[in-house]
This record gives C-alpha cells, structure tokens and sequence, in this order.
RNA sequence: GGACCUGUAGCUCAGCUGGAUAGAGCGUUGCCCUCCGAAGGCAAAGGUCACGCGUUCGAAUCGCGUCAGGUCCA
C-alpha cells in the first residue's frame, strides 16, 4: 500500500515540495520552520502534527495553529513562552502583519492584506485548476460504485452511491491520483437466471401466447422473481429478431437449451444499455465495466482460491451456527472455508458451498484481485445492506496481496425520500418503486447530485422532493448556483461597461487589490484561500461533501458581501466612473465565480450562468 | 446473540481527524429594496453535543460501557 495521509499535518509534512498552491500549506512550512528553531531538536513527528487552520472569529486573525501546544510537552516548557518565542519569529516574516499568542496557547496570524489579496489572483491564474493538488501522486485509486445489479432500471436507492462514488472519484483526481471508475456486473449469479426467466415469459406473451404469471411461475427454477413492464420492450425486441424459433411449436415454452443463452444474453445486453443511459442521464461514465462471468471465465477466481490455498488459509469446515434467530432450515454443512478471522473478521467465510459451487464471496476474491492488478488502492461505494461484507473483503484482500492493496469502503447509507411532508413508500415487489428517471425528471440533475452530496455519506440523510426544487435559502443548490449565477450577471454588466477584454480572468490578474480591504472582502479572499486546502482533506477523508459544504460557505460569503453593497457603495463591484476600483472587485467577483466553477466540477454539478 | 453505521437547537443537518464562546438553514420574533437580481441580507431567541466512566494541558471529536434508531448476519 503507498502512503495513506493519518491527517494534513502529515501530508503536508511529508514533502519538501508543496502538493498544492495553498497559502495555509506555504504558510505552515514558515511556522514549522519556526517552531523547529525555537524548540531545537523537537522530534519530527511532533512538528508534523503542527496544524494551521482558518480562525472561527475574525478577531483571531487569519490563521492559528496550535504549535506551541504541540511542542509544550516533549520540551518540557509552558505553551505561552514557545508561543511567546514564536510569535517572535514569526513576526519578522514579511508576510505576516501581527503574530500574537492567545487562549490556552495558541498562536493567531494576521497576514498583510496584499497576501490576501494575492489569492484571487492566484485563483485567477489557476483558472480551472484552481485548488487541485499533486498529493495523490503516485497512488492509483480504482473506485467501483454502482454496480446495481443488471435485472432492471437504476431506482433512487442506487442513486446516492452513484453520486458519491462518482464525486469521490472527480474529487481523489483533483488531489492528484490516477484514478479507474469501475462498474462491476454481476452477471454470473442466480439473479441473472431469474431475469432471463422473466424475460423468456414476456417472449412468450410477445409473440401472442397467452401465459399468466402464475403459470408460468412453477416452470422457472426459482419462481417468476421479475414482472416489471419494462421487460417488456426488451421482449420485443427479442422476439422481433427471433420470431417464435425460441418457442416450441404451439408458441408455449420450449426446452432452456434451445432459448437460454440467446435470451441471456440479449436481456443483460439491454438491462446494461437501460442502466448506462440512468447513468448517463446522472452525468456519470465509468472507464470499466467489469463482468463477473468474464472475471470467472479468465481463472483468477480459481487463482485466487488457490492463492489461498497455498498460504494455508483455506480448510474444510462447518461454521457454527447463527447465535439468536436460527433459520428454519439451517443444518452443519462442511464446506471450504477461509480464515479471514486471522484478519480481524469475526468469523471464517465460506468460499463454496457444500456442492462445491463458488460463494459469491469467492467470486468477488476473484474481482477484487483483479483490480488489485492495475491500482493501489481499492474503494468501493457500497450501501448500507453490505455492512457486513466488508470485514471478510478486507481479509480477502489482505491475505492476497500481503497488505500491499489498500482496501477502502465508503458506506452510503439509506436515503428517505420525502413529499409534502409523507415519506415516499417504496417496494419494489408493488412496482411503487421511484426510478432514478423519475427522480431526475422531477428534480434536475444538479439538484439530485449536490442534494445528495450535502450530507455525509455514512449518516441516513432525508431527501425533501419539495425542498430541492424551492427557489429559496433553504436550498443549498439554489443558493449556491444564485451564488455564481450573481457572480457572472456582474461580470456581464462589467463587460458592457469597461469593454470585455478589460475583464477577462488573465486581464483582471493585474488589477491592483489594494481596495479589497473591508472585513467582508478579507472574509471572503480567506474563504478563497482555503480551498486547495479543503480538496486536499476532503480527499483525504475520502468526504466529497466537504465540497458542498465548502460551497455553501462561500456562497454565503459572497451573498453577504453582495447585500453589504446596498448599505456600503463603497463595496459595489461596478463604480462607472472608478475603472481601477471596479476591476479590483471585478477580479474579487471572477475568483468566487471560478473557485465556486471548480468545486461544483468536482461535485459533478454543472454552474449555471443566469437562473430563470 | 453478534457485526457495522448513526445519536449535536422544535425540524433537517454541518462541525475542517483533540483546540478558544459548539455553527448553518427551516420554523419563531424583529429589521433592510430611490441602489449591480430582496430568488437575497442583518439581528434576536433557541444546546446537559443520548447517558456514564476513562485518556490529557484540552473531548461533540479518542477508548470502554449503557440506552435508542438504522442496516445486515451460510
């Protein structure tokens, strides 16, 4: 496994060159190089936990970090007086206006306003880069999300991991790691069989044989598990293509040999081409779509049980029965086992069952080895019904590679859809289920996927139909896009006013900022500032929501700044007869439009340039 | 019985990997349009961070236990 960042602090530390253009990242390299020569011989991993964060209240300045505290115990000295020394030191750098101790020991930093001012350039030179980093260097993360099973259309309980796996994916590459979007179908188990039963008895039906559910149900191996109407086109098209040639001669059922694998086939064919276009329509693409029955076909399944194996992990054996409700037909069964409780697992797991037959637990081995192969890291977006899946995974994995494949789960828990009030029931087996396509068409795509992504992902999170699509406050994806729909309504005045050329990204970095200098505009180039700083943590944490909510906080800011303009004029962004002043907010203005551009990338959420 | 996730304002949720006086929105109560889009902003009120013990300079955050909700257990 390469490195996997504890914290910031450590990834900041690990490095002599920055992974990204970030003034609190520069910034803590000064205080880390101050804090080593006022406490000389501090161990390294002392000075590697020094955290430089934005203050909660502006009267703490700009920055704080808790060094001195840090540093207190190993050198037997009191927080205030390393601070005190601190302050010292860091009151000579050039950068920095008022360095002063405060609280319990902490060191507050007030910078000069030309840094400040100085990031919505660098924001403005960076244009779409902006806040990406080259942290993930040399990592190569295959993030698998989705993966619904291919036996109908995508519906909302997909529709949250969908989001996240794809914001993470946007948001490990903004951090700088190569990063696989992968898609694992599972054609190869017991469901798919049910899906080609079912969509054999809509052949039938198709080509005008009258067959009722109930009929046809005793013939299938497992029942008549999928009804759905949206079989339906797709046994149309099967029995335009093959007529009654899958049928016997009275149009009635015909023995699986003659129709199976024709049906099969075509039936995932389609299920697949349904589901990319779900996806398609969520903005999302996939680099792989991995098969499960090409996995089992290529033998690393095989390969990876006898990996196993060979390492003496396997073993004929029963496992003990489940404690509490026991099932009604549960009986020891010896079957081969794996000792993922030597890999912290509660319990061995079973790779075939008593007929020899591959668990899916076996297969999935198989899977995963596989895309250990080509990546560094592992992350599957899973939902919450395959908690229990993950120990044994980790083991699996483990076990395989010697701990050299990192394996990560991020779990998305339920989402309770809401209208007016009344949860939206949803069962699949009524056919009341609400499909991502009804979801996205009552709602809007940026809507769905930032709503989704405001909360993290392993807390249940409510979904309110009503309050996504309000044009109100209480709107986050309204807000935020009002945020950057303002910004460039301005930008387009300012256009008419000093001419467009005057106001391009690369025309506005030499503006002079000095006039950026009211405590909302310093709020709000603070905001700018810590953005590199939140991709870097948000990666780190593997939290995309970060992103929304660091959205939220600088759409917020600049609406403020925006409505202290009514009471202040001095704090319009467009004085006509002030060119120099104008372009100063004009580059303010260009900054939040483009840092906000380069979060929503992330999210997946495409900024709109005006609301309607 | 066990595993995983969650518990923060009346409601929906943030809280930047242990830091200063715990923050938003909604709802409630007041303000702010002659003025770049009021689809916004400002302010007040509202908290035993589920509960208990522990770790330490310092805990909503880490550990253990209890309770409650969710998900799962060949």
């Amino acid at each position: 496994m390469k490195t996997r960042y504890r914290n910031r602090a450590e990834m900041a530390a690990d490095t002599t060159t920055l992974t990204t253009d970030c003034l609190f990242a520069r910034t803590r390299v000064q205080v880390c190089d101050a804090l080593r020569s006022v406490v000389p011989g501090l161990p390294e991993e002392v000075v590697q936990r020094v955290d430089l964060t934005p203050t909660r209240d502006p009267s703490h300045g700009d920055m704080a970090t808790n060094a001195a505290m840090l540093a207190a115990k190993p050198a037997r000295r009191k927080p205030a007086d390393i601070a005190a020394e601190l302050v010292a030191k860091l009151s000579e750098l050039p950068e920095i206006a008022k360095a002063e101790a405060a609280g319990p020991g902490f060191v507050n930093l007030t910078l000069r306003p030309e840094v400040l001012q100085g990031v919505a350039v660098s924001v403005l030179k960076a244009g779409e880069r902006y806040g990406r980093s080259t942290m993930g260097q040399g990592t190569r993360v295959n993030v698998e999300y989705v993966s619904a099973n291919p036996t109908g259309p995508m519906h909302v309980g997909h529709c949250r991991g969908a989001v996240v796996g794809d914001a993470l994916a946007n948001l490990l590459e903004a951090a700088g790691s190569p990063v696989t979007r992968e898609y694992y179908i599972n054609d190869a188990g017991t469901q798919v069989v049910a899906l080609t039963w079912a969509t054999y008895w809509r052949y039938l039906q198709a080509i005008g044989t009258e067959i009722s559910a109930d009929d046809f149900s005793p013939l299938t191996p497992n029942g008549l598990q999928y009804q759905g109407e949206y079989l339906i086109p797709v046994a149309d098209s099967i029995a335009e293509k093959h007529g009654r040639a899958l049928a016997d001669a009275e149009g009635g059922p015909a023995d699986p040999s003659v129709w199976f694998e024709t049906v099969r086939r075509e039936a995932l064919t389609q299920m697949m081409a349904a589901i990319r276009e779900d996806l398609e329509a969520l903005g999302i693409s996939h680099e792989v779509f991995a098969s499960e029955a090409e996995t089992l076909a290529s033998g690393r399944v095989d390969a990876a049980i006898a990996k196993l194996d060979s390492k003496g992990l396997l073993y004929e054996g029963v496992l003990e029965p489940p404690k509490g409700k026991m099932p009604e037909d549960w009986e020891a069964r010896p079957q081969t086992l794996f000792r993922s409780t030597e890999f912290g697992d509660d319990q061995d797991r079973a790779l075939r069952k008593s007929d020899g037959t591959n668990t899916y637990f076996a297969n999935d081995i198989g899977y995963h080895a596989q895309k250990a192969e080509n990546a560094d890291v592992l992350i599957d977006v899973l939902g919450a019904d395959h908690g229990g899946y993950v120990s044994r995974m980790r083991a699996a994995i483990s076990a395989l590679t010697d701990g050299k494949t990192g394996f990560e789960v991020v779990m998305c828990q339920i989402v309770r859809v809401v209208k007016n009030g009344e949860p939206v029931k949803m069962s699949k087996r009524a056919g009341t289920f609400v499909t991502l396509r009804d979801l996205l068409d009552e709602v809007g795509r940026d809507a769905v996927r930032f709503t989704m992504l405001t909360r993290k992902a392993d807390a249940q999170m409510e979904f309110d139909l009503d309050a996504v699509v309000a044009q109100t406050r209480d709107n986050p994806v309204f807000y935020v896009q009002y945020a950057h729909a303002r910004c460039r309504s301005v930008l387009r005045s300012a256009e008419t006013m000093f001419g467009a050329e005057s106001v391009t990204p690369e025309a506005l970095c030499s503006a002079d900022l000095t006039n950026l200098s009211s405590d909302v505009e310093l709020a709000v180039l603070r905001r700018l500032a810590a953005f590199p700083r939140s991709v870097e943590a948000a990666a780190t944490a593997r939290e995309p929501h970060r992103i929304a909510t660091y959205c939220i906080d600088l759409a917020s800011d600049f609406h403020a700044l925006w409505n202290r303009g009514r009471e202040d004029t001095t704090l319009r962004f467009l004085h006509e007869n002030d060119r120099a002043t104008s372009l100063a907010k004009l580059a303010l203005v260009s900054a939040i439009a483009g840092t906000l551009r380069c979060a929503l990338t992330i999210l997946g959420v495409v900024p709109v340039e005006e609301m309607r």
